[in-house]
DNA sequence: TTGACAGTGATACTGAGTCTCAATATCGTG
DNA sequence: CACGATATTGAGACTCAGTATCACTGTCAA
């Protein structure tokens, strides 16, 4: 977990913002959220974010965390993302860098993300040819971890 | 459901085939359970392929419907698919036409297949490029039910 | 101050998928 | 064919992320 910087202090402003723009109310528990998610650049499951939170304001409730990470992914400042596990993963630094692609080792759930100009213009390309405003898109590469040890990126869970 | 064809009954061969060579036994519930997924086109849920199956052999329990589901997905014959819902979806076409690329109505649940010879290749070279040999890829786009309703593909059960 | 109502926590619930274990079926070998 | 090693089975308990319920509480505009 990193020191809030600039931009995260940003993003915990917008959502705020947001939070008005919608009529609803800025709560002690919703704070403490917040916090929590715009004081890391890290990924987080909906379990870890009560779990900080409630380090932050021990009244956090599992309800209060699942009713508000609706409402940071449609303000598009957290991106949700599903890598077929049986949890969602949350991504607090999505409004900085939008396309992301995923390679995920399917024996120990290590992610690697990557980067491609080319797959981003063609995926632009195709999604508007076809007519749509897209939500949200991603490749998804599931690799085994042979390969993720060949790579050196899968050094310490897998047997 | 279709009759079965041809290729649906060589898929089924190839995959007792595919049994008998881990040493694995061919028994009464497997083969009730792959004369259903081979004996349809449609994509299934694991839920579905239980049902299906049961009318076929009774005896086929949910217990040996997701044991024989990885065997399945593992022969290469049928494609294992997670859209962000709660449960997989599995597709028993997949050998015929092996790269798919989904649009997926998150309000309604309705799958838009569609195809990119570009798209296929840069995920090929880029899978390559980074020294993968890849189980599986998928371009996945979300998109909004207002879309899909402007394309006139999303008529029956969106309100 | 009041009252409408957004927000809350505790907890029961859901539903896909997994695990366990004693009983049974398969199939190569004799 | 009979044997026996062992793969496979079904029933049902279990897990676990996420959802629903509901009575209580906090907020804020009038």
């Amino acid at each position: 977990m990193l020191m809030a910087e600039p931009d995260r202090i940003a993003a915990k402003e917008k959502f705020l913002r947001f939070l008005e723009e919608k009529n609803l109310r800025i709560t002690a528990q919703r704070r403490a959220i917040v916090d929590t998610v715009f004081g890391t650049d890290q990924h987080f499951t909906a379990e870890q974010l009560l779990e900080w939170a409630k380090e932050k304001d021990s009244s956090v409730s599992r309800a209060t965390v699942y009713r508000t990470l609706p409402l940071l992914t449609e303000s598009g400042l957290v991106h949700e993302m599903d890598f077929g596990k049986d949890y969602k993963i949350y991504d607090p630094n999505y409004a900085d860098h939008p396309n992301h692609n995923h390679i995920i080792c399917d024996d120990c759930d290590k992610i690697v993300e990557f980067e491609s100009d080319r797959l981003d213009q063609l995926e632009d390309e195709i999604s508007t040819g076809l007519g749509f405003k897209v939500k949200s898109q991603q490749l998804r590469i599931n690799a085994s971890c042979d390969e993720m040890k060949r790579l050196g990126e899968c050094k310490n869970k897998c047997k």
